[in-house]
DNA sequence: AGCACGCCGACT
DNA sequence: GTCGGCGTGCTC
């Protein structure tokens, strides 16, 4: 008999293992390795989705407990050995669920959506609020989060008298897209003629006549017929009548950009410096051979050109590249460029797609048509067959690394499949992350270097300006008189300005001057964040909002007040000094709409606005040769925060936005305004040196015990009770330091930075350690016995973004 | 995660 | 005496 080991799709530490399924003999020959199958699961046996990870053949007698799989879901695996195998180490390296990893493997599209069913059987004596549920119809589908726990009970009352029958079933999320495809069935001679017959004013079918005449046998989208050539769907509709055409509809694949509104462009000369750079790693390509670079370029310094021409170079050798950038660097700007040199073997996967344009793009690099791929940190896991190379553009992007599960970092699985795949990986940035420069370093990975700006154009000059006298002078906590007159400068040249609102750890609270009373959220130790275009006060973390308070909830005065700086306030500041001046603002509130992003940038690309304020958002990627002022309202609220990194993403922040002034013929300006002028990483980004910042940051890690000196990892406890989360911690940290050598140093028990997060009390413990083999081990040891450790769960981090 | 089984309080 | 609360433990 034939078994299959099935990973369910059940999240959770004891069901993170394979369930064996007997494949009946109608699907044998059906079920393969890496496939989507339905299988019931628990003693409802209700039908959720699985992987097959496993095939093996077992004597009849040991099969007789096994349930049967109840439908294959695919014709071909969407999972090949390279992807278990990643999903295998993946789950171990991470501590995260077998599963969570299989599905962040595949587009959104393909994970199944368990739905439940209700079937009313008997309608005698049920109960109104039953009745009103199934609203007539015999058969409805259960949303819990739409279902009132009255209508809940008496629905599971009326399950247990017999009186509804429950049934599970698994959905598809996304569809393949048909299209009304539109065929000419007049040869050239055919329409002329029936030109001729048409009166004179039938302008719609004689343009159509027209068209026909010079496409014979044509086929094509009924919406391209429409657009292109201005043939309405009435002259198609009546030409149909007429059997002049015939429509009919067929599958196509989505696509997320058209190759001909993108001008095409060819391989640049390369300078120097790039045509050694390019030499170095085009060389791995040719000989297959995993090397990783760290690519170390100064923002202008032709880092993109040379990608371009890596990827070119893998494409003649009939292997596949992989681009990853992060996900707001994925501009049209960026599209252009790559599509414009590739065309049509691009593949794009970035969130503002569909989840079905996002299944077809998948497809396209699935079965080979998309050799170029670029994408955002799930692209890692695109389904490539036959790599030549992969790129990790802004290799120090925090957003290369995903917080929830399975909280993996793109660069390691960059790293993972380059070796799979003998093939190269370029690690690019301006400004790498301490960790791969200090891998460079070491000769972990090889170090190449762009110190030189493609047009040996001047760094912008950067200026810092003292708040703490500054304010004294303008009298206004946001704005120094040195920027306001820059900015007053930038305007009447008619000029670009961006002004970045550093809002890393900061957010607008409300508090009572009366009697100091902060609005918290019920469930969570945070302070409630005030959203004022939709007039609620909201919590970061669980979700939790309520609205705005007009007096004081404590001694009910109305003396209160919002602290903080929002984009908004700079906003209505800014519109105040400067009333015609037109300014964009681009912040969690004006993005929320999908591509809203985007149309935002694009306008102010065209120039449709003077200013644009915004979050960090902003500072990635933007390329607007108008911009000549750069402003950084806050330098230092990122720097305050208790996080070793703290310095390092200061500095990152403020030279990534230092570059954006000044790309083209104009020589740009940037004012940074900080209550810290003295600080390090301000004084380093203000000489824009990433090599002296790199020195000096590396000592004081040193000094801290801090990575890269030191791996690290992060066991989270969470529970109900405080004293059962410390308690717990306490007790790993008693084992840990009879299996760790003395020079593994351990952090803790103490309060995560947030103590309490939806009614859950949260420590954690801290291990640094050098060299630890047995480590690993002991971990997964302590994950599986956790389990029994009922009120307290444990979430183990490697190398967390932050130990905050 | 769900779902069933099982053991204690407030109702007919 | 039963209904139903949610603690506990298992899922091929």
């Amino acid at each position: 008999m034939q078994v299959a080991a099935v990973i369910v799709d059940v999240p959770s530490r004891q069901t993170d293992r394979p369930f064996s399924y007997l494949i009946g003999s109608e699907l044998t020959d059906k079920v393969a390795v890496g496939m989507r199958v339905i299988v019931p699961f628990g003693r409802g046996n209700r039908l959720i989705q699985g992987f097959v990870i496993g095939i093996t053949q077992k004597p009849a007698a040991e099969t007789s407990k096994l349930k049967k799989i109840n439908e294959v879901q695919d014709l071909v695996p969407v999972l090949n050995a390279e992807m278990l195998a990643l999903a295998d180490w993946l789950a171990i390296s991470t501590f995260s669920f077998k599963i969570s990893c299989l599905q962040s493997m595949i587009p959104n599209g393909l994970r199944g959506k368990s739905e439940k069913k209700l079937r009313l059987v008997s309608l005698e004596q049920v109960d109104p609020v039953v009745r009103k549920f199934f609203d007539g119809k015999n058969e409805q589908i259960l949303q819990p989060s739409k279902t009132s726990a009255e209508t809940f009970k008496k629905l599971q009352k009326a399950r247990a008298a017999g009186k509804i029958e429950l049934i599970y079933q698994v959905k598809d999320q996304a569809k393949p897209k048909k299209v009304r495809i539109v065929s000419n069935l007049l040869t050239t001679s055919q329409a002329e003629k029936l030109k001729k017959k048409q009166r004179a004013n039938a302008h719609q079918l004689i343009h159509l006549l027209d068209f026909l005449a010079d496409h014979p046998q044509i086929m094509i989208q009924q919406s391209v017929l429409a657009d292109r050539f201005e043939i309405s769907p009435t002259a198609i509709r009546s030409a149909v009548e007429k059997k002049w055409l015939k429509i009919s509809n067929q599958v196509v694949k989505r696509t997320t950009y058209d190759p001909q509104k993108i001008t095409a462009t060819t391989a640049k000369n390369l300078t120097m410096d790039q045509q050694q750079v390019y030499q170095s790693i085009v060389t791995t390509i040719q000989q297959k051979t995993a090397v990783p670079f760290l690519l170390e370029g100064v923002t202008g310094s032709g880092k993109t050109e040379i990608y371009l021409q890596l990827m070119a170079a893998a494409i003649e050798q009939q292997q596949a590249a992989l681009l990853l950038v992060p996900e707001i660097s994925l501009t049209p700007q960026m599209v252009a460029q790559v599509v414009g040199r590739f065309g049509k073997q691009v593949a794009l996967l970035h969130s503002g797609l569909s989840i079905g344009e996002r299944l077809d793009e998948w497809r396209r690099i699935e079965d080979g048509t998309a050799t170029i791929i670029v994408g955002a940190r799930s692209a890692v896991f695109a389904p490539i067959k036959n790599l030549g190379i992969i790129i990790l553009d802004e290799e120090h992007e925090s957003s290369y690394a995903q917080d929830s599960m399975p909280r993996y970092h793109a660069r390691d699985v960059a790293l993972w499949r380059s070796r799979y795949h003998h093939c190269p990986v370029v690690l690019g940035s301006a400004t790498p992350a301490l960790e791969s420069r200090a891998r460079a370093q070491k000769g972990v990975y090889h170090w190449l270097r762009l110190p030189q700006r493609i047009n040996t154009r001047p760094l912008p000059t950067v200026a810092l300006v003292d708040m703490r006298q500054a304010v004294t002078q303008s009298h206004d906590a946001d704005f120094s008189n040195e920027l306001l007159t820059a900015i007053k400068d930038r305007l009447q040249k008619h000029e670009q300005i961006i002004l970045l609102l550093n809002r890393r750890g900061y957010a607008s609270f409300m508090m009572c001057r009366q009697c100091g009373f902060v609005l918290k959220c019920p469930n969570c130790d945070i302070s409630l964040t005030l959203h004022k275009d939709q007039r609620l006060m909201k919590c970061h973390y669980c979700g939790h909002e309520e609205p705005i308070p007009v007096k004081c909830p404590a001694c009910g005065n109305s003396k209160i007040r919002f602290y903080g700086t929002g984009t908004q306030k700079i906003q209505e500041k800014l519109q105040h000094y400067f009333p015609t001046a037109r300014i964009l603002r681009m912040d969690v509130d004006t993005t929320r709409r999908k591509g809203a992003h985007q149309q935002i940038l694009q306008r102010f690309g065209r120039h449709q606005a003077d200013i644009l304020l915004g979050t960090q958002m902003i500072a990635k990627g933007l390329d607007y040769p108008e911009v000549t002022l750069v402003g950084v309202l806050n330098a230092d609220t990122s720097l305050s925060l208790p996080d070793f990194r703290a310095s390092e993403q200061t500095f990152q922040l403020l030279t990534q936005v230092s570059g954006r002034a000044g790309r083209a013929e104009k020589e740009g300006k940037v004012v940074i305004q900080t209550f810290n002028p003295q600080h390090y990483a301000l004084q380093f980004a203000k000489t824009q040196d990433y090599e002296q910042f790199y020195a000096y940051e590396m000592h004081l890690r040193h000094q801290g015990d801090y990575p890269p000196y030191y791996f690290t990892i992060q066991l989270a406890a969470n529970a109900v009770s405080e004293q059962a989360a410390i308690k717990y911690l306490f007790k790993i940290m008693q084992e840990l330091k009879t299996k760790l050598s003395p020079e593994a140093k351990l952090l803790g028990p103490v309060p995560q930075m947030v103590l309490r997060i939806k009614n859950q009390y949260r420590y954690h413990l801290i291990i640094k350690f050098k060299h630890e083999p047995q480590l690993m081990e002991y971990l997964h040891h302590l994950l599986e016995t956790s389990q029994r450790q009922k009120n307290v769960q444990l979430i183990i981090i490697r190398e967390p973004m932050s130990f905050i």
